[in-house]
DNA sequence: TATTATTTTTAGATTTGTCTAAATTATATT
DNA sequence: AATATAATTTAGACAAATCTAAAAATAATA
């Protein structure tokens, strides 16, 4: 029930990588990961015998419905973070995440929860990525890719994929952040840039690369509070208990 | 300029167990830290190369000021996230110390002194502990242990020696906490045992072993803003700096 | 399909922090 | 002071997490 530092972060960055369905190659781990293939290989066996992750050698890795469950509990603590140290502690929203990294593997599950209360609840953290209940529970929200959206639409900015200190770099010039109501005026088939126009402010142009990495919700449309398990981390269906786990 | 967390630890349980200022013994490290005498000889070697102690074989162990430097740094952040985790999340006092016991090993120096201001800058922790300033000062405040405490002079709670869950009950369960209003109204020297009085309830007694670990201050004296550097952790007053670090 | 190139795994080593058991040094006691 | 007892250190080993270099499996390409 308790894993090192090292494990969780091997959950989460597998977590993170498997989104789509498929499996995760040694390799991209061990990018996420900042580190060598065959320490990867190393820690999946000793993953694989936790039960936490499918494995064969050569055909990648997949979580189990108990890593699963791990992962988002690493995430609902790591968003909690970020959300206390921007709403409470005054942050700016790209400085967080380096702390919330840290903050994110300390163990108690009542400070957690009171931390989620003393929040109000929040529903997302200030990145736009929603925050699972203390269930395993993910808000789904209807998150559009601002290239996908169609022309004269008003929406409002509600998450960013990239979340590196360059995104960061150029979003704080341009003025662009979470809440932020944008519209898209034009499209440029000859490079897939996107003319853009912010309230009160001419329209400029940005790139299709910043474009792919701005999620948008139509505006009026609340975060919906209806809630979709992702995690299956409650409810066991499954009859069966042979370990003592 | 980094260490790990068990050899914050280290340090932080020398920092205590050295308040005199004779050396700390072996024996005494291995069971404040909850482990083997061969174990702590092998850190000190380490923590020595590091520059942190003064240690020699069978001699016994003693901080630098660069190791007493980093243990206040870690006492500072654990009494400042006991005080958030009993101000702002409601635990008991009793509770927050194993939550904090992980949560100072966070690294971020700009969390902490966030934190700090957040939390206005507290003088003490729930257990009535001076919390350091960023530049690692401790303020000072005249504590009196309760069996040195003259007949018939009203005084407040400020600080519990003991801090182990078996006092906790016992105060609990006679309602002294820190802030109450307490007067010695007689001493046996049979048992050295002492009859205490609260306000608005008739007095009790107390055994020698309680009183020992209750400090009080006078009423009306209130914690002193007179700092003093217990740490030399600024202003390295020798001019010569070899080292890298 | 052969053959190259890439990815992944194995084998063996390293570092950190810990342990047990035996040897050494210090302290206490006769 | 001699000896017994207690504290401390050394020597050697182990588990966790990592690494490098070489081998094996898979994927890509001529």
């Amino acid at each position: 029930m308790k894993y090192s530092v090292s494990k969780e972060n091997y959950i989460k960055a597998i977590y993170h990588l498997q989104q789509d369905q498929s499996n995760v190659s040694t390799n991209a781990l061990a990018q996420a990961l900042q580190t060598k293939a065959a320490s990867v290989t190393d820690m999946l066996k000793k993953l694989k015998t936790q039960k936490l992750l499918q494995y064969e050698r050569y055909k990648g890795v997949k979580l189990t419905n108990e890593g699963r469950k791990v992962a988002i509990h690493i995430i609902r603590k790591h968003r909690l973070w970020e959300f206390f140290l921007v709403q409470k502690l005054g942050f700016g929203w790209e400085e967080v995440h380096d702390i919330a990294e840290e903050l994110e593997h300390v163990t108690s599950k009542k400070l957690i929860d009171r931390l989620e209360e003393y929040l109000d609840f929040p529903q997302a953290d200030p990145h736009g990525d929603p925050i699972p209940d203390n269930q395993g529970r993910m808000p789904v929200s209807k998150h559009i890719n601002l290239a996908d959206l169609a022309i004269n639409t008003m929406s409002v900015i509600c998450n960013i994929g990239d979340q590196s200190p360059e995104i960061m770099e150029l979003m704080n010039h341009k003025n662009l952040k979470i809440g932020t109501k944008i519209e898209v005026k034009k499209k440029f088939s000859f490079d897939n840039s996107l003319e853009i126009k912010l309230r009160n402010q001419p329209a400029f142009i940005i790139s299709e690369h910043l474009a792919k990495n701005l999620f948008v919700k139509y505006e009026d449309m609340p975060a919906k509070k209806v809630k979709v398990d992702l995690s299956l981390s409650t409810g066991i269906k499954n009859p069966k208990q042979e370990n003592g786990s």
